[in-house]
Formats: C-alpha cells, structure tokens, sequence
DNA sequence: TAGGCCATCTGGTCCT
DNA sequence: AGGACCAGATGGCCTA
C-alpha cells in the first residue's frame, strides 16, 4: 500500500485512482457501474477472486517460511490466532529471522513472557486488522457498483474514494430535490392547512439537517406564496 | 519481471 | 500496565 498514495497515481492503477479520485457526484451513478468493471479491472484485473485476497490466518505470512509454498488459502480466524501459540518456538524463531526492524532482529533472546506477550500483541492486532476488513466489506456492500463474481472486489482505497464520492454525490441529489420541492411550493401556490407546514412529496414537513441557525427572517419570502412560513424554505425553516 | 495489493509482524506512541 | 492505534518493513499472490 505504501507504493501506491492516494496523491500519486502511478501506473494503469494510478490512472484508475486518478479519475475515481475526480469522479464527481453527478457521475458516479453513471459510472459506478462501469467502472468496476473499468477503473478496478484497470487496477486489478479481472480474475482474481473475490476472496483471494484474503489470506486470514496464515501462519506468520507464509513470508516466515522462505521455501514454504504458502498458499493464501482462506483460514478461520480462531486458527490464526491459534497456530502462534501453537507453534510458538517455531513461529517467532521464523519472525526473528525475517523481522528487520527494531529489537526484534538484534540477535538478543528474549524470555519467555516476553515472547508470550508478543504473540498476544500480534494476534490482537491480526483481530483489528480483521475488524477493519470487515467494516470495509460493510462498505462495499453498500456502495453501488458492479456486484459480480466476475468483478473484482475493490480495494480498500478504492473502497474509500468510492465511498466519499457517493456520499457527495447523495447530499448533492438532497441538495437539487429540495430545490425542486421548493420550487414548486413556490411556484404553484402550493396551499397548506393554516399552521400546518407545507405538503411536501414526502409526506411531512421536510427538515434541512444541514441548515444550521435558521431562525433569521426569510429572504426569500417563502410567506408570500402560501401565506405560511415554509419548512422548505432553508431560511426560516418553519419558523417565522 | 515489475507493479499493485494485501496480511502480518513489530516497535513506538498515546490513552485509560 | 494493558489496549488501541499507527506506520514501517517484509514477503506472498496476482496481473499486465
């Protein structure tokens, strides 16, 4: 992940990162199909499974085992944390080799609880990795894009770019309705019952969570139409 | 083979 | 002290 910032696209993988990263609201719909099987084929092809890439569980990454085959065969996650305790002598025997970084490579032994509280560390941090995975699965799951086999799943930073760019592009949809309802309230002399707020399409007085402080006078004279302050208005909000 | 993506290990830092 | 969080390092898998 460390070779691919979000901030420097590099490569076909950078390109796709690059237009999801400028991918307006207004396009996403249009494209959010499209581009999972365009942006993410770019990125990551086409053929790898959806879980492919979730190698839970293997033991101290097949990566402490220079000549072990190592397939990243899917694991239950109660095995993973499992094998280190397991096998704990052969396990951080094979870390000590590998791990570059720090004291774990200085050659120095280290006492038994010392190891026993380093396997703990790890395998916690193994469920938080996990704990994240699975809030990023969530995520996919409700972002539209093309749900397929043959699709490749999105990334996590694809996962991400995607995600706020829909989210965008949802406050923007809100955003142009209200407009529209606003509009027609106005427009049409759409009446209300005295002291009842507006009809609206959605079958009560709509509110404007992002229309902070509306208690000051209306500019745009929503009273003047109906007669009654209208909710729809962002300026006085149903209150006079 | 290079590049992208990923899981895991590890040490450090901050918080409770 | 213990747990959560973070970033760096490392190596495996996959695709172009």
């Amino acid at each position: 992940m460390s070779t691919c910032l979000p901030g420097e696209p590099s490569g076909p993988g950078g390109a796709a990162m690059a237009e999801l990263k400028s991918l307006s609201g207004d396009a996403y719909l249009a494209l959010s199909h499209g581009y999972a099987a365009a942006a993410v084929g770019l990125a990551y092809g086409a053929a790898r499974g959806p879980e492919a890439a979730r190698g839970y569980g293997a033991p101290g990454p097949g990566g402490d085992l220079p000549a072990a085959p190592a397939p990243r065969a899917p694991a239950a996650a109660a095995e993973s944390s499992g094998e280190q305790s397991g096998d704990e002598e052969d396990a951080f025997g094979r870390r000590r080799r590998r791990r570059g970084p720090g004291g774990a490579a200085d050659g120095r032994r280290r006492p038994r609880e010392q190891r026993s509280l380093r396997l703990s560390i790890n395998a916690r941090e193994r469920r938080r990795m996990h704990d994240l995975n699975d809030a990023l699965d969530g995520l996919r799951a409700v972002i539209p894009y093309a749900h397929s086999p043959s699709v490749r799943k999105l990334s996590k930073i694809a996962t991400l770019l995607l995600a706020k760019n829909y989210i965008l592009m949802q406050a923007q949809a809100l955003d142009e309705m209200r407009r529209l309802v606003a509009y027609l309230n106005q427009g049409q002399g759409l009446a209300a019952p005295v002291g009842a707020a507006p009809l609206t399409p959605f079958g009560q007085a709509a509110v404007y969570p992002f229309s902070a402080g509306a208690a000051l006078p209306c500019p745009d004279k929503c009273a003047a139409f109906s007669g009654t302050p209208s909710a729809l208005c962002k300026h006085c909000n149903g209150k006079p």
